[in-house]
DNA sequence: TATTTTATTTAGATTTGTCTAAATAATATT
DNA sequence: AATATTATTTAGACAAATCTAAATAAAATA
């Protein structure tokens, strides 16, 4: 399947959007795309013949499996850039999105598999989103530290990666083990702290060294 | 100056085939690029438009200054990310041009800067070429062991980057000084050695090591 | 020099991705 | 339910980059 960029980045709002399941509306996507919405149909109609979305007239827009895994590549792509960006040539997270959106139309399998190697297969991206895997698997469980309460409230302890006893020793204090089910409250800023909550228990804060070893899935 | 994929081609492809200071025929630029001397035409009035090259009907094309210098800043991208590829990313020299030829289109001048400041600087890419530096000086001089008969036989020597005695102590029983000229023989791959000639005299050879630090430049 | 061959250009068409303006469908409001 | 509003689609146009076929200019050859 060989996309031109328009098509990708058509493909990737749609993923973007739609979010689960939900049909994702012409409007939305225009906007997303700073297009008209004359121009999504029209491009709805070329996607639609190579069965990469569903469509019905009026009925709005979603992937097929297919296009689905489309898009997983795609982002993959993304994220990996921006990871490269970000270690490697020492951009700061906020200004890489661009150059990126840019160097994910690179086609090249190789280069995407070579690239996640040099940089130690981040699971990651700078600003905490997931990458998925080459064969388009995300990686349910994530560093606490990479989230906030807009992207995920209600979250399970999936496990975690540090094994060291003073930090299991820590969790158990507070009541932190395995299936623990937790709200994030506040993320604050200027340390990168989280506070959250276990149900029915007071608030607490964890400190960026401690959630970024917790990883969680969210519900 | 803002230029579209297709254009940067045609500007790299004029200048590829201008070598030095010849007009360059529409033939020779629609081979080059793998498409109809018609559409060569029509993208000649766009650039002469734009001011990058001077072209007259029937007369032939060649790059103005400013097409001359968009060029070597295309060729400057082209040729680092070759660097990366076969640097970091363990690609092998005949492999990567494909590649490159997308990311050379990735427009960002902060990339390309801290992309060549990541790869040390190089002044020639993994095929020996010389790379352009940001304001498009490509360094006339380079070292020896970058160049073969095929892109180079007649060559002066312009400098040695190693100043050690012994080095030079060598260079001198060889009869290899400053303004030396040499003719390349043959190059080896196994051990990158390299046969040179000096007029009138039997040819002999230098090891990698030494053509490494003899800087030459091609008459 | 006249003629043939080759190179180049023009004219007109095609594809991709976009647009505006008008028409139509779906949804919300009275 | 009728009407108004909003969302979506259609129709027709445009720019970029390409093509084919035909016309014309330049060069090579007889």
């Amino acid at each position: 399947m060989n996309l031109t960029v328009a098509e990708e980045n058509y493909i990737k709002s749609i993923y973007k959007l739609q979010d689960g399941n939900a049909v994702v509306s012409t409007n939305a996507i225009a906007y997303e795309l700073d297009t008209k919405p004359a121009s999504v149909t029209d491009m709805a109609k070329k996607l639609k013949e190579k069965k990469l979305i569903d469509y019905e007239k009026y009925q709005g827009i979603s992937l097929t499996p297919e296009g689905r895994k489309i898009a997983l590549q795609i982002v993959r792509r993304h994220r990996l850039w921006e990871c490269f960006l970000v270690d490697k040539l020492s951009f700061s997270w906020d200004e890489v999105h661009e150059i990126a959106e840019e160097l994910e139309h690179v086609r090249s399998e190789k280069l995407i598999t070579r690239l996640s190697n040099f940089l130690g297969n981040p699971t990651t991206d700078p600003h905490g989103d997931p990458i998925p895997d080459a064969l388009g698997r995300i990686s349910k469980s994530q560093p606490l530290v990479s989230l906030d309460k807009a992207t995920a409230r209600r979250l399970e302890v999936a496990g975690v990666s540090d094994q060291s006893s003073s930090l299991l020793e820590f969790l158990n204090a507070k009541g932190i083990r395995l299936g623990t089910q937790l709200d994030i409250i506040e993320r604050y800023e200027f340390d990168n702290s989280v506070e959250v909550k276990i149900r029915n228990q007071p608030a607490f804060t964890l400190s960026e060294q401690v959630s970024k070893n917790i990883m969680v899935k969210s519900l």
